[in-house]
RNA sequence: GCGGGCGUGGUGGAAUUGGUAGACACGCCAGACUUAGGAUCUGGUGGCGCAAGCCGUGGGGGUUCAAGUCCCUUCGCCCGCACCA
């Protein structure tokens, strides 16, 4: 196998491309790709119809990144598939794309090749759309979105004010990551080991004043509603269920023992209170910073606590460490007992209060905490076996007083009950949902519609000026948001009072272009955001696909979005995704040289056996496949893929191998097999036309041969199983049942009229199933049959139920169940009478010899199985 | 660290509710055709065994007449963790 087939096999290919078309037996993709594309677009096929019933089909909204690669090739192919499909199906479809076209990348573009963000995103934009064009997608067109455009992005300041206006929307100082060298404020991705990217410098964490959204007063919303998703994967909805993490739990009042003061604690098992050793506060907690004026070493403790990313994952994978205040508690129900109050790293601000209690014994965090700083580790419940601590499952309730015996449910509600009657605490329920930042210290984002004025305070900028425009003249020389350093864009007058004011240089997170986009695309040239009478016709989306790297955070803020908007009296949708499906990775092989630099694919080529670099013959390492990426240069562009193969063919390999939720691995082999196979289909069609000129094909044989039976059924039993395999996103299946129907039909050589009627309904099938897989080449075929174009146009095949029924049923036998072969039987038979029959199957006897039967299962049509 | 998944031949993967493991392909092997071509066609292909048969779904244990599928445990890999999108 050669690696570096790309280039080479161009040429090739085209060679090949030539001898074929005068040989009439090869496909030409190349002439009838572009052909058929033409006439859609003459046709205006894709246009979407406010029509019932509708089906709306929505890929997950792609950022411009550079090229097309395979990845999305496949989130759009399944999207297409199910757009023809149901097209077929008589629904009336809006499939639209567009363009998450602000972020991050765009201003690394800036700073690195010195060329502005807009201009790269929108060449970008044409290079993937030039390429999405190619490969054939029934896209609406006309409703396509640019993020960027201030048409778009207009809409969405008025929906942040609408936001502010019903409170949804608010400002309160968080963290950010801060690189001390550069003087800027930093990704968490932008954050390596603790250091910034560019600089190396330690980062730390430093508050600023950011807006917010309240996504935490729909917590409860978005929970429940997750359980009218039936049609979401059930892992999307587990993932989501965690993340907003409702539990029920307690607040415990713990009285200070040297300050006329009242910590408050939160904790999801208070029956573990008599277990407590310790009380821990965040350090980022507001009483920490009032008793750090005057302990020195807190104040240290507290900013090399803030000397980490704001990464959760980075803080949870500290080493845990604590400061000891000297102050102490009172234990709410053990007189003699205080308990010594940390600042610990590993306590979150922003969940609960702030302040827990650790129980050593029960909790792993504890545990490691109090083993390090040496304090006591009482069990309070005792597990059914003998369990290591810390132990952290069911159990029944020790050490405890008055829980002593109980379960820890019943302990739960008792002490609850007592801190309630004695007013040291209530029972809560606390979610680990925090309100979403929006605010970015950045230039390529939507710019904040908000003006600061030193007398009115924060004034949101007037709707008739918006939308609040993004200035182009900017520089990226040196540090921070250019927009800071914009000479004159920032300064303003107040809308209120007239005086000397300033804009808001932040701008949103991208998240917020994504989190309403699905209802831009129905009034995509609307003044408003969107119409609401459109919206909720369209609305909810019918099936959504995507990459489950947005189960979370994506899919979680566009429900909010639907809901917060549902608020403002935009309309009045629950939820924007009814049908999700959520697609795998697209994996390759991955090369490194002698160096251990990363290799892309046409960098490498097989001699005499070996792998070895293109440029200097070197050998080099084969790594094992990986999601397709940029940074280990495993990535396959579409773009030459389609001109040497064709739109059909990458959309047949896509399609073909895996599952679409499963990942999927990228081979040259695999694509070279799609694009034989499509020759083949060509043929097939192609060959047999002679054949069918001379019938009649509108009458209905009276009779059928057994060869002509046989074919007719299995025609009707490849369209109810191929709909179903649609219906299920089982495309790889939906494939492989076609392949085998051809094959079928390969060997099938008519002789009779019935038989060529049958040949012609069967090749009339094929293609109209193919159709959806492999727009192009069904077209083509289509017309070859004699048919008026559109294929797209057609109905759906309707399969005769008459025709799928099988008149035997095969049935496996098994002894001690072992499978020892199988029978066919008649529908009808009785259990005696099969029992019988299977008894006299000379294998069955070999294995019974003088046995005595103890047992005879019969399972109807599938198994029966002799028990010895 | 926490949360969620996945694991089946040489490879990608098939296998309603537990009921014939390996569909369909890729690759490989053998043959046919042929102006030798990465074209096309035919046959074979999980492992062991001459065969009967035995063994096989990451490893170990369990439930069941029956386990790829259910339960426990263990290993490996992947996704997410709130400022990548």
């Amino acid at each position: 196998m050669r690696i570096p087939f790309l280039l080479e096999r161009a040429t090739s290919a085209q060679q090949q491309q030539n001898k074929r078309t005068i040989m009439g037996t090869r496909y030409n993709f190349r002439e009838n790709e572009e052909k058929w594309q033409k006439a859609w677009r003459q046709a205006s096929l894709f246009k979407a119809k406010e029509e019932s019933p509708k089906y709306y089909v929505l890929e997950m909204l792609p950022y411009p990144s550079g090229r097309l690669h395979v990845g999305h090739a496949r989130n759009y192919t399944i999207g297409d598939v199910i757009a023809r499909y149901k097209h077929a199906c008589g629904f009336s479809i809006l499939h639209p794309m567009g363009w998450d076209a602000f972020g991050l990348p765009a201003e690394n573009a800036a700073i690195q090749h010195g060329v502005h963000p807009k201009t790269w995103t929108l060449e970008n934009v044409r290079l993937m759309k030039e390429e999405l064009l190619s490969l054939g997608f029934s896209y609406d067109w006309d409703r396509e979105i640019l993020t960027c455009s201030p048409d778009y992005y207009r809409n969405e300041q008025k929906i942040f004010l609408d936001f502010l206006k019903q409170g949804i929307a608010y400002r309160k100082k968080s963290f950010v990551n801060w690189d001390p060298i550069e003087g800027t404020v930093l990704a968490n991705e932008q954050v390596i080991d603790g250091k910034g990217w560019r600089s190396g410098a330690p980062v730390e964490r430093r508050q600023l004043f950011q807006w917010f959204l309240k996504i935490t007063d729909f917590a409860e919303e978005l929970l429940d509603d997750l359980s009218n998703l039936d049609h979401w994967p059930e892992k999307v909805k587990t993932m989501q269920a965690k993340w907003i993490g409702k539990s029920e739990g307690a607040r415990i009042l713990f009285p200070l023992i040297e300050k006329n003061e009242t910590l408050e604690v939160f904790t999801t098992c208070p029956e573990t209170l008599f277990g407590a050793s310790f009380l821990g506060i965040s350090p980022d907690h507001p009483f920490v910073e009032g008793l750090a004026k005057s302990i020195p070493a807190l104040q240290t403790f507290v900013v090399e606590c803030r000397a980490s990313g704001t990464s959760q994952k980075d803080i949870e994978m500290a080493e845990k460490k604590g400061f000891n205040t000297g102050l102490t508690v009172q234990h709410p129900f053990i007189k003699d007992l205080t308990l010594p109050l940390y600042v610990a790293n590993f306590v979150f601000a922003d969940y609960g209060t702030g302040i827990i209690f650790g129980c050593p014994a029960h909790d792993s965090r504890d545990y490691e905490f109090a083993v390090k700083y040496k304090l006591p580790i009482l069990p309070v419940i005792k597990a059914s076996h003998d369990e290591n601590l810390p132990y952290e499952g069911e159990g029944i309730l020790i050490n405890s007083d008055f829980m002593n015996g109980m379960t820890v449910n019943e302990a739960k509600k008792e002490i609850i009950g007592r801190l309630e009657s004695k007013k040291l605490g209530s029972k809560e329920t606390s979610y680990k949902l925090r309100d979403w930042g929006i605010s970015r210290q950045r230039y390529w984002g939507c710019p904040i519609p908000i003006i600061h004025c030193p007398d009115c305070g924060v004034v949101p900028v007037p709707e008739d000026q918006l939308p609040v425009i993004l200035p182009q003249d900017v520089t990226f020389d040196q540090p921070g948001n250019p927009l800071d350093a914009h000479p004159t864009w920032k300064y303003v007058v107040c809308p209120k009072c007239n005086g000397a004011a300033e804009r808001e240089t932040d701008t949103f997170d991208t998240f917020m272009d994504s989190s309403w986009y699905f209802a831009r695309y129905c009034s995509p040239h609307s003044s408003q955001p969107f119409v609401k009478e459109e919206a909720e016709f369209w609305l909810s989306v019918d099936q959504y696909i995507g990459g489950i790297e947005h189960a979370i955070l994506h899919l979680l803020y566009a429900r909010f979005f639907t809901k917060a908007l549902r608020q403002c009296g935009y309309w009045d949708l629950k939820e924007p995704f009814q049908n999700l499906l959520t697609q795998g990775m697209v994996c390759h092989e991955t090369y490194r040289d002698l160096a251990g630099t990363w290799l892309y694919p046409d960098e490498v080529e097989k001699r005499n056996g070996f792998f070895v670099k293109v440029s200097d013959g070197t050998p080099i390492k084969i790594g094992r496949s990986e999601k397709m990426s940029k940074s280990k240069c495993n990535v396959v562009a579409t773009e030459k893929i389609v001109q040497e193969y064709g739109a059909d063919t990458i959309r047949l390999f896509m399609l073909s191998d895996s599952p679409p939720e499963r990942d999927f691995e990228w081979t040259d082999a695999g694509i070279e097999g799609s694009w034989r196979y499509i020759n083949k289909l060509w043929r097939l069609v192609t060959s047999r036309l002679s054949d069918l000129n001379s019938i009649k094909k509108s009458e209905i044989p009276q009779d059928f041969t057994d060869k002509a039976k046989e074919i007719r059924k299995l025609t009707h039993k490849t369209i109810a199983e191929v709909t179903q395999d649609i219906e299920r996103f089982h495309l790889n299946r939906y494939i492989a049942r076609l392949r085998e129907f051809s094959n079928a039909l390969e060997d099938f050589l008519p002789s009779d009229s019935s038989e060529y009627w049958v040949l012609n309904e069967a090749l009339h099938t094929l293609v109209l199933l193919f159709a959806p897989a492999l727009p192009h080449l069904a077209e083509a075929l289509w017309a070859e049959l004699g048919q008026a174009p559109f294929i797209y146009d057609q109905p759906w095949p309707q399969s005769d139920p008459m025709w799928v029924q099988e008149e035997t049923i095969t049935l496996a036998i098994q002894v001690n169940g072992k499978m020892r072969g199988t029978v066919e039987i008649q529908p009808h038979l009785k259990e005696e009478e099969i029992k019988a029959l299977i008894l006299s199957v000379p294998t069955v006897k070999a294995q019974i010899k003088e046995k005595i039967i103890k047992k005879f299962i019969y399972v109807p049509g599938k198994v029966a199985n002799v028990v010895l």
